[in-house]
RNA sequence: GCGGACGUGGCGAAAUUGGUAGACGCAAGAGACUUAAAAUCUCUCGAGGAGACUUGUACGGGUUCGACCCCCGUCGUCCGCACCA
C-alpha cells in the first residue's frame, strides 16, 4: 500500500520529453519549473496582498494556524489546501478576501527542545517557522504573507498583555487559590490532559494536588450568553455546537438550605446548603452527602481521625479517570443530622462521600436512592432507606419498587404525601414555590438556581516560553498591574534550562522590579499565560497586525467575523470556546464590536496513519514510516526496518503527530509530482470532514489527471488561442457547451459547500467528456466548435484554478488568456445551457425499472402518462391490463402500478 | 453510564435528501499502438445467470406506488462528556 521510496522514474525523467507521435508534440507539464515561476509572478504582482480599504464586500477565510513543530505534515496540507480553494474561489467571485497565516508559537515543545538539546526556545521556534514557511510557500497558497506573525513575537504578546490589563480593569481577571496537578519532578503545573494514570506525562512522577494561587479569566460571566448564542451559529457543525452546549452544561434547579439538628451540629454551623435539579424527589431523600473538601467536612474531620484519613484519600483519588470508573460509592457518617425541609420531625444523617464534588453546585447533595443510581449504590452499601417516589406513568403505585436499578425518568409521584399523583414537573414547581416562601433563619429556605458545569479559565502556567502575565507583586501595594507605558514585559533571553522548573523564577534579575505605585522593591509575576490565550484572538490581530494597539476598531469590525474558519475537530471545545469568550471580553474592553468571532466553521477530518514501533513500555521507540518497508504477506502485513531488516510492530492508526512519529512529510510528494498534484490529491475522493488513513495509492491518478489536462489543452492551444469564446446554442457543438456550463454550475455549488471531493469528481467527468472533441479541435475543426471549446476550456481552467492554481495559470497563458487566472473574474453559467429541453426519465412498473422515456422537460402529467403507456416495454408488461395508478414525479421518474 | 455520529463493491466514495444504487477515482483484467518498455488510448469490472432476468446499501421488522434515505428493534465501529446532584 505504501510506497515510501519516492517515485524514481518520475524524478529521473528529464524536464522535457516529447509526447506521443500520434499527437502534436507538446512538452510534458513540468511543475518543478512552472510552479516556482507562477509563484514569482503572483508575488511580483502582489496578487494575494489584501487592502483593508478595498470597497468590495469582504470575505475572511482562515485555517487554524499551525504550531511550529518543525515540518508540515499531510494534515496541514489538507487543511491549507481546503482553505486555499475557498480563498481563491471567493476572490474570483469578486470578494475582497483576507487569507492570512501565522504561527501558534509559544508552548512546551520549545522548552523540551531547550532541555534536551540545549537550544534556546526562541531559536528553535523561529528556525521551525522558517522551515515550515518555506514548505507552505512551495504549496502555492494564496496567502497574504505581509500579515504574518508568530504569537511569540514581542509585538504580539505585548498587545496580549495590553488586553490582559484591560480585562483586569473590566473585572474579567482574578486570582484565587485553586487545586492544581503538580509535578514534583518537573516543578510545574500540569493540565488534566497531561496527567496519565495519576502520573506526569513527561516525568512519570506521581502527580500531587497542590493549592496554588492562579490567574483566572471570568469565562463563567458569559456562560448563559455563550450557550444562547450557539443557536445563532447556523454555519457551525451541529456536533460542535452540541459539544459546547454539553461542556457549558446548564442545569436548572433549587438551592435548599437544610437546618442542622441542634444537638448534632458542628460548632458555629447551623445549616447545609444543597443544590438539586430534582426537588420533586424530596420525599425520597434518605441522607445528605458532602464533599471531602466541604468546609463542614473539614471542621468535623479536625477532631475525627477516621474521617480525616478518609477525606485525604478522597482528595488524592480525585483525578485519575480509571479510578473514577471503578471507584465504589463510599462515605463516612459525620454524626451530623439535618431536618427535612418539608417535615421538621424527620431527621437525616450527613455523610462525607467520595462521589460528591466540591466545585459543582454547593458541594453537598441530598441522596434520593430510588431516583439516582449513585445514591442507590450508596444507600445499599450503608443500609439506608430506599423509598420510590417517582414511577413510570403506566406503573402501579401498590407494586412499584426499586431494587438494584434506580428509576431516573419522569413520571408520577408516589409515597410523597401532598405531591402524590402529580407529574414530575408539577411536583418540582410545587416544592420550589413552597420552599421559596418558607423561611429559615430569616431568609427563604430555598431559591431557584441555574448552575453551569463551565469553570473559570485558569491561565497561569509555571513556564518560560509563554506570554508573561503583566503584573507586579508589591509587599505594600499588593498586586499592581504593569502600567501600559511599561509594556511589553519582555521575556529575558538569558535563561537556563538545566534544572527543572520555571527559568523565570530563578533568573538572577528579571523578577526584581520597583513597584510602579510606591517604588518599593517588588517582584514580577513569573507565571506565563496558557498558550490557548495566544490563539484566542490572533484572527483579530490579522486584520491589522501593524497596529500599536491590540486592534484597530474600524478595521477589526469590518473583517470580523471570520466567514469561514477551517480546522480540526479536536479544537471543538477549548480553542473555539476560549475564542468566543475572548471576543466578548474584547468587546467589553472596547477592542471589538462583535461577540461571535467565527460565522462559518468547518471541521476537517484528520489525516491518520499507522504507527510503527519497537520495544515495550517506557523503552518503546516510535519509528517513522519512511524508515520502513511494508510487505503484504496475504495472511497479514509485515513491516521491516530498511536499514537492518529488523521486524517492526505495526500499531494502531492515529492522528499524525510528532511524538508517535507517524508523520508523512509532504516534501517527497511535492518534489515528485508538484504542489498541484498534491493539492488535487488531498482534496480528492474523501469528504473533507472525514478522517482519512494516509495512503499514497491514488496520487499517481491525480498526477495523470494534471498531465492529461495539460496535454489536451496545450495541444489544442494554437487553435484555441486564435478563437474567441462563444458557447454554442445549437448544432453539434451544443453538447460541449452544455457539459461546460452544467459543470460550472455544479462545481460552484460544490465549492460553496466545501464539497471538494465532489468538485474533483465533476472535473474528471468534464475532462472525460471534452477529451475527444478537444483532440478534434487540436487537429482542426469548424469555427463554431472551436469557439464553443474555447469557452469550455476557459471554464475548465477557472474551475481548476482554486485547486491547481499553477497548472491553471500555465493553461491560461498558453491559450492566450488575459492577465492572470488568479485575478480573473469567475465565469457565469448560461442558464439556457444548464436546463435541458428534453430529458430521460426512468419508467418503473411496480417499482422495478423497465424502460427509459425521452420526453420534453415541461411535458404535463397526461402527456407523460400517454407516452409511458405507448412504450413497448410497458405494453408487454401490462399484458392488456389497465394500470391501477400511474405516479409521475415531474422530471424524475414514472411508476406504473399494476 | 449519558450524549452524538456512522455502517454502501477488492478499496476511497457518490446518490439532486423518499425517485434508475454504485457517478468519479484507485486497484485489477483484456485489448490497441510499440522491436520492447514507459506514456497514451479502448473495453470489462457488486453478486448469481449464456440469457431475458434475479438479487444486493450491517442485520430483523414496518410505513410507502417506490426506502441507502423515514419509523421500531438488534449488532458493530468511532467520537465527545463523565461520580455535574
Amino acid at each position: 500500500m505504501m510506497k515510501v521510496t519516492p517515485h524514481k522514474t518520475e524524478r529521473q525523467r528529464p524536464a522535457t520529453i516529447s509526447g506521443t507521435t500520434k499527437h502534436m508534440a507538446t512538452e510534458r507539464y513540468n511543475p518543478r519549473d512552472a510552479e516556482p515561476r507562477w509563484q514569482r509572478e503572483w508575488n511580483e504582482n502582489s496578487v494575494y496582498k489584501t487592502d483593508n480599504n478595498d470597497p468590495r464586500e469582504k470575505y475572511y477565510v482562515l485555517e487554524m494556524f499551525p504550531y511550529p513543530s518543525g515540518r508540515i505534515h499531510m494534515g496541514h496540507v489538507r487543511n491549507y489546501a481546503m482553505g486555499d480553494v475557498v480563498a481563491r474561489y471567493k476572490r474570483a467571485r469578486g470578494y475582497n478576501v483576507l487569507h492570512p497565516m501565522g504561527w501558534d508559537a509559544f508552548g512546551m515543545p520549545a522548552e523540551n527542545a531547550a532541555m534536551e538539546r540545549g537550544v534556546h526556545p526562541a531559536e528553535w521556534t523561529y528556525q521551525n517557522i522558517a522551515a515550515m514557511r518555506a514548505q507552505l510557500k512551495v504549496m502555492g497558497l494564496s496567502l497574504d504573507w505581509s500579515r504574518e506573525f508568530a504569537t511569540c513575537d514581542v509585538a504580539y504578546y505585548q498587545q496580549q498583555q495590553h488586553l490582559f490589563l484591560d480585562f483586569m480593569e473590566k473585572g474579567l481577571v482574578y486570582r484565587k487559590q485553586s487545586k492544581v496537578n503538580w509535578d514534583p519532578v518537573d516543578h510545574t503545573v500540569l493540565a488534566n490532559e497531561q496527567v496519565i494514570d495519576g502520573r506526569g506525562w513527561r516525568s512519570n512522577a506521581l502527580v500531587e494536588q497542590r493549592e496554588l494561587t492562579q490567574w483566572f479569566f471570568r469565562i463563567t460571566d458569559f456562560s448563559q450568553d455563550l450557550l444562547d448564542s450557539l443557536d445563532t451559529l447556523e454555519h457551525w457543525p451541529e456536533k460542535v455546537r452540541l459539544m459546547q452546549k454539553n461542556w457549558i452544561g446548564r442545569s436548572e434547579g433549587l438551592s435548599i438550605r437544610w437546618e442542622l439538628v441542634a444537638d448534632a451540629r458542628a460548632p458555629g454551623e447551623t445549616e447545609v446548603e444543597v443544590y438539586t435539579t430534582r426537588p420533586d424527589t424530596l420525599f425520597g431523600a434518605s441522607f445528605l452527602a458532602i464533599a471531602a473538601d466541604h468546609p463542614l467536612a473539614r471542621k468535623v474531620a479536625a477532631g475525627n481521625a477516621e474521617l480525616e484519613a478518609f477525606c485525604d484519600e478522597c482528595r488524592r483519588a480525585g483525578t485519575s479517570l480509571a479510578a473514577l470508573e471503578t471507584a465504589e460509592k463510599r462515605g463516612i457518617d459525620t454524626g451530623l443530622r439535618v431536618r427535612h425541609p418539608l417535615d421538621p420531625s424527620w431527621e437525616l444523617p450527613v455523610y462525607v462521600a467520595n462521589f460528591v464534588l466540591m466545585d459543582y453546585g454547593t458541594g453537598a447533595i441530598f441522596g434520593c436512592p430510588s431516583g439516582d443510581q449513585r445514591d442507590l449504590d450508596f444507600a445499599r452499601r450503608y443500609d439506608l432507606p430506599v423509598t420510590p417516589v417517582v414511577m413510570p406513568v403506566d406503573g402501579d403505585a401498590a407494586t412499584f419498587s426499586v431494587g438494584t436499578e434506580a428509576y431516573t425518568g419522569d413520571g408520577v409521584m408516589i409515597h410523597s404525601r401532598f405531591l402524590d399523583g402529580l407529574t414530575t414537573e408539577a411536583a418540582f414547581e410545587r416544592v420550589a414555590s413552597l420552599l421559596e416562601t418558607k423561611e429559615l433563619g430569616g431568609r427563604p429556605q430555598a431559591e431557584r438556581k441555574v448552575n453551569f458545569r463551565l469553570r473559570d479559565w485558569g491561565i497561569s502556567r509555571q513556564r518560560y516560553w509563554g506570554c508573561p502575565i503583566p503584573v507586579i507583586h508589591c509587599e505594600v501595594c499588593g498586586v499592581v498591574p504593569v502600567p501600559k507605558k511599561d509594556l511589553p514585559v519582555r521575556l529575558p533571553d538569558d535563561v537556563t534550562f538545566d534544572k527543572p522548573g520555571n527559568p523565570l523564577d530563578r533568573h538572577p534579575t528579571w523578577r526584581h522590579v520597583g513597584c510602579p505605585q510606591c517604588g518599593a522593591a517588588a517582584r514580577r509575576e513569573t507565571d506565563t499565560m496558557d498558550t490557548f490565550v495566544d490563539s484566542s484572538w490572533y484572527f483579530m490581530r490579522f486584520t491589522a497586525p501593524w497596529e500599536e494597539q491590540p486592534t484597530n476598531r474600524a478595521v477589526v469590525d469590518r473583517w470580523i467575523p471570520v466567514d469561514q474558519y477551517i480546522g480540526g475537530i479536536e479544537h471543538a471545545i477549548l480553542h473555539l470556546l476560549y475564542s468566543r469568550f475572548f471576543t466578548r471580553a474584547m468587546k467589553a474592553a472596547g477592542h471589538a464590536g462583535l461577540s461571535e468571532p467565527f460565522k462559518g466553521l468547518f471541521t476537517q477530518g484528520m489525516v491518520v496513519h499507522e504507527t510503527y514501533s519497537r520495544g515495550e513500555g517506557a523503552q518503546r521507540e516510535w519509528i517513522n514510516p519512511s524508515a520502513i518497508t511494508i510487505e503484504d504477506l496475504g495472511t497479514g502485513r509485515r513491516a521491516t526496518l530498511n536499514e537492518t531488516g529488523e521486524e517492526i510492530v505495526i500499531g494502531s492508526i492515529e492522528k499524525m503527530s510528532k511524538s508517535k512519529k507517524n508523520v508523512v512529510d509532504p516534501d517527497d510528494i511535492i518534489a515528485s509530482y508538484g504542489a498541484d498534484t498534491a493539492r488535487f490529491f488531498v482534496l480528492s475522493d474523501s469528504p473533507p470532514d472525514r478522517d482519512v488513513i494516509w495512503s499514497e495509492a491514488g496520487v499517481e491518478g491525480a498526477h495523470r489527471f494534471v498531465q492529461r489536462v495539460w496535454r489536451l489543452i496545450s495541444e489544442a492551444a494554437p487553435a484555441l488561442a486564435a478563437a474567441k469564446a462563444a458557447p454554442a446554442t445549437e448544432g453539434p457543438a451544443l453538447v460541449i457547451s452544455q457539459v461546460a456550463h452544467r459543470t460550472l454550475k455544479a462545481v460552484e455549488a460544490d465549492y460553496d459547500k466545501l464539497a471538494f471531493n465532489k468538485a474533483v469528481a465533476r472535473l474528471y467527468e468534464m475532462v472525460n467528456a471534452l477529451a475527444a472533441p478537444l483532440s478534434d479541435v487540436a487537429t482542426g475543426t469548424d469555427a463554431a466548435t472551436t469557439a464553443a471549446m474555447r469557452d469550455a476550456v476557459e471554464i475548465l481552467i477557472h474551475l481548476m484554478a482554486p485547486i491547481t492554481p499553477h497548472l491553471a495559470e500555465q493553461c491560461w497563458s498558453v491559450i492566450g488568456g488575459e492577465g492572470l487566472i488568479a485575478q480573473a473574474d469567475w465565469p457565469r453559467f448560461n442558464e439556457a445551457l444548464v436546463t435541458v429541453s428534453e430529458i430521460v426519465v426512468p419508467v418503473q412498473i411496480n417499482g422495478k425499472k423497465r424502460a427509459d422515456l425521452t420526453i420534453a422537460r415541461d411535458a404535463d402529467q397526461s402527456a407523460v402518462e400517454a407516452a409511458v403507456l405507448a412504450l413497448d416495454a410497458v405494453r408487454t408488461a401490462l399484458e392488456g391490463r389497465t394500470p391501477k395508478k400511474i405516479i409521475v414525479v415531474p422530471q424524475r421518474i414514472v411508476n406504473v402500478v399494476v
